[in-house]
DNA sequence: TGGAAATATGTTAGCGTTCTCACGCTAGGC
DNA sequence: GCCTAGCGTGAGAACGCTAACATATTTCCA
């Protein structure tokens, strides 16, 4: 026996009909103000609607080839300040024009990112924007997506696929200024956080910390890298602490950290004063991605700010001119970043 | 002209039978091992299907009336360290029970909360977990999900709703054991923030956190009561920041705070640290909610832990009751809060 | 005044699936 | 040899909706 008090099934287009005298066709044109309709069998039909609490079904609306609005995004994790600000500024340009977004989470498992995506396939969403971070196996489904001509936008790295647009922040110009920051208040042994010595040709934040230096003419020096190892696609402020204690250890320690994002910096921060050793006057410390923390550190942190709202609705642009149709070749949209300078660089 | 190169549509039930010589019957059945079929056709029908990339289409499954097995979680946004772990906890359960889920977020607007609930039910999910902020509007939306007979389960407050179930943490009693504890530590004079003090009695932390006074015999000043006015879904280290500057340029501060949450904790931290106040020394500073950053503070940050994982699990177990059938009246789950002491209440 | 154009409604078919029913076939039991 | 029972397969309808066509009425200008 079921639970059942009000379970009626929700009301179709026929019971509305059914209701006003009228057939489908009529109420289909009244509820979607296509075609002609008198005044008169309008009213009677959205009263009858609104009696019956009638809802379109979306879905069978679809297999009659229509676009069912919705588009997917998909997110490493929803942790991070910088997710909640992406699909605000994806959700700002894309609702305005009728769409609806999901939301689907990896837990940066790539096998994740793969049912995810098919999950958004399979319910027809017309398009998709992936904010994960790039994986071998992420470029094979970005791949699979592009096959099936499902519009698709990739944000914070080159999709690395055809006929898939790319938003990115130039996060190579942010390091460059925050080491070249670092550097003008006079600092020369710099140490870089957030990733190990091995995996760091990967990391564009890392590629701009070293031409920062190679600029200034300072030589790089293998044992100021410290991060975890195998190449994580994040750092957390347990890396960042770890890796600070490791700097800290040297015979001869950096004067000054660029992070590779705040969490990192964070960490570092709190290592230094667990060494009892003063920020910045001892070492200063710089982060990379301005989350709302930063400002609130001890001392408030250095930072480097890349455009994530603008980012989002960036991205959101470039998808719906794909679902227009309009739109050839893959785009890549690169931003700048500002250096946000706090008090824990001060000189 | 369109810019289709491989713009086939996907493959269909009848394409498979078609390339397979049977009937479009036998390959729904050989694809969802229902009925009868010959191992030799089966093993055709699945050839074929591999080789056309053949995907069900869900939608037209659903129009027969059968369920999409996918569940919507709303969100007031995806900021916070507590929605991560809330959608983990979540799809722990979900998952293996072949459920899919699409997250939608409101940015704490009932308008949206109410649109992104209908835009759920339009596609024919088969439930919702709702986890936003208790609002006058959002009961509403909430009553008519009822009306429909839509599996619900709200997390984090009391659905006042019939037939809905809810899960939340002890907030009372993590409050009371923080201030409990701040009393043991030899606080009489402890400050509140995060809520303005007209808006306090809708709090259940900060009703723990007047309990726990009156057990100590302690009388609740309103002037320590400090936060941003008609602001009661959340407050920030902006609010944290602010409230605490006002409780410092009291003529006689408290010695203690509670904050309502620990990014309020961390802005009341920053706010100590810019007055040249010491933490812990000349004053304490408990939070709530132990987000991940609170060990990486100066000083680390005592607070409260609620069990964001397992009241994920717990509100997904309980879906799944209703999307059974089993399940009568509603339930509440309220599971217990566990205080962290860290160095910021050092004695 | 004729008839084309505009207005207002209904009928039919079909989207991709699965349900129901029906049809054969092979065994096995009387 | 005929009937049931279990397999294995197919034909047709139906889910809720809308495009396309068909029909009926009114308007309006040459």
């Amino acid at each position: 026996m079921s639970t059942n008090r009000t379970n009626k099934k929700p009301a179709t287009l026929a019971d509305v009909a059914r209701k006003s005298g009228v057939a489908a066709m009529t109420v289909s044109r009244a509820i979607n103000n296509s075609g002609y309709v008198s005044p008169e069998v309008r009213k009677r039909v959205m009263a009858a609607a609104r009696a019956l609490q009638y809802r379109p079904n979306m879905l069978a609306r679809q297999l009659k080839g229509h676009s069912l609005k919705a588009i997917g995004i998909l997110l490493p994790d929803i942790a991070n300040p910088f997710s909640t600000e992406l699909v605000s500024g994806i959700r700002e340009v894309l609702v305005p024009h009728g769409y609806t977004t999901f939301i689907a989470t990896t837990d940066r498992s790539s096998e994740e990112e793969r049912a995810a995506l098919q999950s958004f396939v399979d319910h027809r969403i017309d398009g998709v924007i992936v904010a994960t971070r790039g994986t071998r196996f992420g470029t094979e489904s970005l791949q699979s997506l592009a096959k099936q001509n499902i519009p698709t936008v990739v944000v914070g790295r080159d999709s690395g696929v055809a006929r898939i647009d790319s938003v990115m922040a130039d996060h190579y110009q942010g390091a460059f200024d925050a080491v070249t920051h670092l550097i003008s208040i006079g600092h020369r042994r710099i140490g870089f956080i957030g990733i190990a010595h091995e995996d760091r040709t990967s990391l564009r934040r890392y590629a701009g910390y070293a031409a920062a230096l190679k600029q200034a003419g300072i030589a790089e020096k293998k044992e100021y890298i410290a991060g975890p190892p195998d190449a994580p696609a994040f750092a957390t402020q347990e890396d960042g602490f770890q890796a600070m204690m490791q700097l800290l250890d040297l015979p001869k320690p950096p004067t000054a950290i660029f992070a590779r994002n705040d969490f990192a910096a964070i960490g570092a921060l709190r290592a230094a004063h667990t060494r009892g050793c003063r920020v910045p006057q001892e070492i200063a410390i710089a982060g990379f991605d301005n989350i709302p923390l930063a400002a609130f550190t001890t001392p408030p942190l250095t930072t480097v700010e890349q455009p994530i709202h603008e980012q989002g609705a960036q991205a959101a642009r470039l998808l719906l001119d794909r679902l227009a149709g309009t739109a050839g070749r893959a785009r890549t949209v690169v931003m700048h970043c500002r250096l946000v300078p706090r008090e824990s660089t001060l000189k």
